[in-house]
DNA sequence: GCAAGGTC
């Protein structure tokens, strides 16, 4: 018996060919240079001793599209609710690579990601697999099972194989179905109306997405705040005194007050004492915690804050160095490491290195502490860690450089024990008043001296107070303060945002803030940091819309993108149908669709105005 | 010329 088994990327092929064959295996090359067949035998515990071909697909296989008829320019855009639609073969190579290695093969594996997505590439690699052997029958495929490399859990998966999850196929088919329906539709009325009044030039394109908008409103939303924040005062009281000749500044444990008369009041009937007394001292031990393990979004977050490198350009440098195998697979929702995970093999590998090789030692030496377990899960990807060593000083890339030392010393700093402190505590009480101020030592960096990014400092250290002593009070003051602004957005809060909101994957969050840069949307900005501000053509396309009376929905806010995320997964849980979220779905779209339809001038107008305001 | 999702 023959069995074809089709991981989604050439990398799993390999490994998993390593596993299964023991190392003895035979490579072909495909027609795609990225995909090999690799060829050997395995005992498969329902089937006996198999020839087994395994190769893969480089992601999705197919596309989808509109037939000619609804071509841009052969149809009015809101046709395209309601157009049939095509499926494609993007990739013709690779699918060609699948028909034929499937001709004579009596079964088919599929090894994609454990995920919604790795479920759809599965039932697209199932197609092409039939075409050329029709003795394959969806009911009859294995899938396997499987969230990360380790051998004894790649066999166990093979030997374990499930069936394909058609819920989850539909809710993906759902996904694509959608999200082009209400793309093309929007970007031609969009693009159509804008281009004809002359707000954008003839070579460009107004996309609209469902990714796209939120991502672009929050953005806007953020500039508003900014904008329209008008400064309150308000007031405080401040108490200076002197211990052994330190002076300490205490807070007052009220807070602030925007009522200056009340504030007054209170400080009036303080003064009438000219001592305080300390009524309570504390100390606690206090923990800085050590980072989780690291997710494609904390890793993007991080760059962008630390070394200002934009979140595709912290992935793309994930990408490269592993593709040349220093780092694990980049693109991971995981922040706890798999039960097996070889942490001191991990750790070894870094042993050489002049900047934290020692610390590696001395980890190894000391001990390794256990990292700690986020609760995400993508059950596909381990979190990203490095793999085999690299000086840096041989990289070519600078963005490369930054971001294999930031997850060498990330993940030492898993592995590393919580950075300890202790604070001391002292409240003072004025009058009617209490008061109080801290101090922090910190007496064990631990993780704080392999992670150098992230700051934990001893602050000015408490005089040795007693408890119930009574001193002069040296100053105090009524201090006057106002709101301030909130801060334009940064990409790292962006990220952060559509992370939160679901808006986007770890693998395209990137790309949709790189998309709306490029359509002119949003541009980046130098003012102490980088921050992201939208153009006169990005308020004006998200106003625009805010502006237009639909019924309860909005095109530039993530409620939407996120009501569709939740009824897929009510898909995948089979309390719903994907009809039913399409009907439903389509529907909200197609009706906020003809309400802009009804009011593209008004919104092409807006737009002409925001933009000669700002010109 | 349109989307978002995979991956290289």
């Amino acid at each position: 018996m023959k069995i074809l088994c089709v991981a989604e990327k050439p990398s799993i092929a390999k490994e998993v060919s390593r596993i299964l064959s023991g190392g003895n295996f035979r490579t072909r090359n495909s027609k795609n240079k990225y995909i090999k067949n690799y060829d050997f035998k395995f005992n498969f515990p329902r089937k006996g001793s198999c020839d087994v071909t395994m190769t893969s697909v480089v992601g999705h296989l197919t596309g989808v599209d509109f037939p000619p008829a609804y071509k841009w320019g052969n149809c009015i855009a809101g046709k395209l609710f309601d157009a049939e639609i095509v499926e494609k073969v993007m990739k013709q190579d690779v699918f060609d690579n699948i028909v034929n290695e499937a001709r004579n093969s009596g079964q088919l594996m599929i090894w994609t990601d454990c995920d919604r997505e790795g479920e759809y590439i599965g039932y697209e690699i199932f197609k092409a697999a039939s075409k050329g052997n029709n003795r394959l029958a969806i009911e009859n495929i294995w899938r396997s099972r499987f969230s990360h490399l380790e051998r004894s859990h790649i066999i166990q998966a093979a030997a374990n194989p499930v069936t394909l999850d058609l819920k989850a196929i539909n809710a993906v088919s759902c996904r694509i179905e959608l999200d082009l329906r209400v793309g093309a539709s929007f970007t031609r009325l969009l693009t159509d109306a804008l281009k004809n009044k002359s707000v954008i030039d003839a070579k460009d394109v107004a996309s609209y997405g469902t990714c796209q908008f939120p991502t672009l409103g929050f953005v806007v939303d953020r500039y508003k705040r900014v904008k329209s924040f008008t400064p309150e005062k308000f007031w405080h009281i401040q108490v200076e005194l002197a211990k052994d000749g330190v002076k300490t500044n205490f807070n007052w444990t009220k807070g602030h007050f925007f009522d200056r008369l009340y504030v007054m009041n209170l400080y009036q009937e303080c003064l009438k004492h000219k001592d305080g007394k300390i009524i309570k001292l504390e100390q606690k031990r206090r923990s800085n915690y050590r980072p989780l393990p690291l997710t494609t979004v904390e890793l993007q977050k991080d760059c962008s804050m630390f070394f200002k490198m934009s979140a595709k350009a912290a992935l793309e440098a994930a990408e490269k160095l592993y593709n040349r195998g220093f780092l694990s697979y980049p693109r991971t929702e995981t922040d706890t490491f798999p039960a097996t995970f070889d942490f001191k093999g991990t750790i070894e590998r870094q042993t050489s290195d002049s900047r934290w090789g020692e610390y590696a030692s001395r980890l190894l030496t000391n001990g390794i502490e256990n990292a700690r377990s986020g609760n995400k899960n993508d059950e596909a990807h381990p979190p990203i860690h490095p793999v085999n060593y690299v000086n840096i000083n041989t990289l070519t890339s600078a963005d490369e450089k930054k971001v294999y030392e930031y997850v060498v010393r990330r993940f030492l700093a898993c592995c590393s024990k919580d950075a300890i402190g202790q604070q001391t505590s002292a409240t003072l009480l004025w009058g009617d008043e209490t008061f109080t101020s801290s101090g922090l030592m910190v007496t064990e960096k631990n993780y704080l001296e392999i992670y150098t990014y992230k700051k934990w400092e001893s602050s000015k250290q408490l005089p040795k107070f007693i408890q119930g002593e009574v001193l002069p009070i040296t100053g105090g003051i009524i201090k006057e303060g106002k709101t301030t602004a909130p801060n334009y957005m940064t990409e790292t809060e962006l990220i952060a945002l559509m992370d939160a909101n679901g808006i986007g994957t770890d693998a395209t969050i990137a790309e949709h803030i790189d998309k709306i840069i490029n359509r002119g949307y949003v541009v980046k900005e130098k003012k102490k940091g980088e921050i992201i501000v939208p153009s006169p053509l990005g308020m004006g396309l998200i106003e625009g819309f805010d502006g237009m009376d639909f019924d309860n929905i909005s095109l530039s806010k993530p409620f939407l993108r996120k009501r569709l995320e939740t009824s897929l997964q009510q898909i995948v849980d089979g309390t719903t149908t994907k009809d039913e979220v399409l009907a439903e779905l389509k529907g909200l779209y197609k009706q906020a669709f003809s309400v802009s339809n009804r009011n593209i001038n008004q919104l092409v107008n807006y737009c002409k105005t925001v933009i000669s305001e700002n010109s």
